[in-house]
DNA sequence: AAGACATACAACCGCGTGTCG
DNA sequence: GCGACACGCGGTTGTATGTCT
């Protein structure tokens, strides 16, 4: 495949955006919409790349974007969703109304990742950073009559991930542990297809498969999130 | 006051992925 | 199925601003 020459290669313009770029780019965006963002500059009459355009919309002018400081609230959350999502900027941002991944990045490399220093993480971002988004469509399991109520002690695991928290663990019922423990915990997880895993587990684990981590890493990393909130399973195995 | 250094954040780069013909 | 293209993402860099000596 080749690659499209740079916006220098071109003639256009990089660096910082003036405020008339800006208004420019505004504008257009206002009267048209941004379309095909490869296309947005030259109809909008701006010497800029549309990648270039489409950076500076989404991360700044945006007219959702919330401008100023996180809140102590904001950067709480960010450490939570960090811990279980890893670098995955734009499934943190998707949480934050009106902060974009940019953004997010900037506070998690120049505040957030200084501060947690201090502290142990529970768990290594880096092996479960692929957790899904949401549940297969076809997902099996409905949530428990009581679940809400029990799982929202899971407050206390802290409130970026409340919510979250509530989804996914309302989902983990008996049968869905005894499933986990019928699992050798030093099997390494390719393809759990093969091992008769549900399509429930399946999703859950799917961090470890992608990392090929085994089941010892992977219901350690639940097990911590349960040991935080309070409510440890009876049948989880302890690690 | 001025230079050195640190910090914050906007912007860029390259790669991966989805879509379409 | 394949190639071309557009877009989004995460890592990195560049620069403006603040702080220290």
């Amino acid at each position: 495949m080749v690659r499209a020459p740079c916006c220098e290669k071109m003639g256009l313009k990089k660096g910082p955006w003036t405020p008339e770029e800006d208004q420019i780019l505004i504008n257009y965006i206002d009267l048209h919409g941004h379309g095909n963002w490869r296309a947005l500059p030259k109809l909008a009459g701006l010497l800029r790349c549309g990648k270039s355009c489409r950076l500076r919309w989404t991360n700044y002018l945006r007219p959702d974007i919330k401008r100023g400081n996180f809140t102590g609230e904001e950067e709480e959350t960010i450490i939570n969703l960090h811990a279980m999502l890893g670098n995955r900027w734009s499934a943190i941002a998707a949480r934050l109304p009106g902060r974009t991944d940019n953004e997010i990045k900037n506070v998690w490399h120049t505040h957030l990742k200084k501060r947690i220093k201090h502290t142990q993480p529970i768990v290594n971002p880096s092996k479960f950073n692929k957790i899904q988004e949401e549940p297969p469509v076809n997902f099996p399991i409905q949530a428990r009559s009581d679940a809400t109520e029990s799982s929202s002690d899971v407050s206390s695991l802290t409130t970026g991930i409340k919510v979250e928290s509530q989804d996914m663990f309302c989902h983990m019922d008996d049968d869905f542990w005894s499933e986990v423990l019928s699992i050798d915990n030093s099997d390494v997880v390719s393809d759990f297809s093969t091992v008769g895993v549900s399509q429930e587990l399946q999703y859950y684990l799917s961090p470890a498969m992608e990392a090929g981590s085994n089941m010892h890493d992977n219901m350690e990393f639940w097990y911590n999130l349960f040991s935080r909130s309070g409510e440890l399973p009876d049948l989880l195995p302890n690690f």
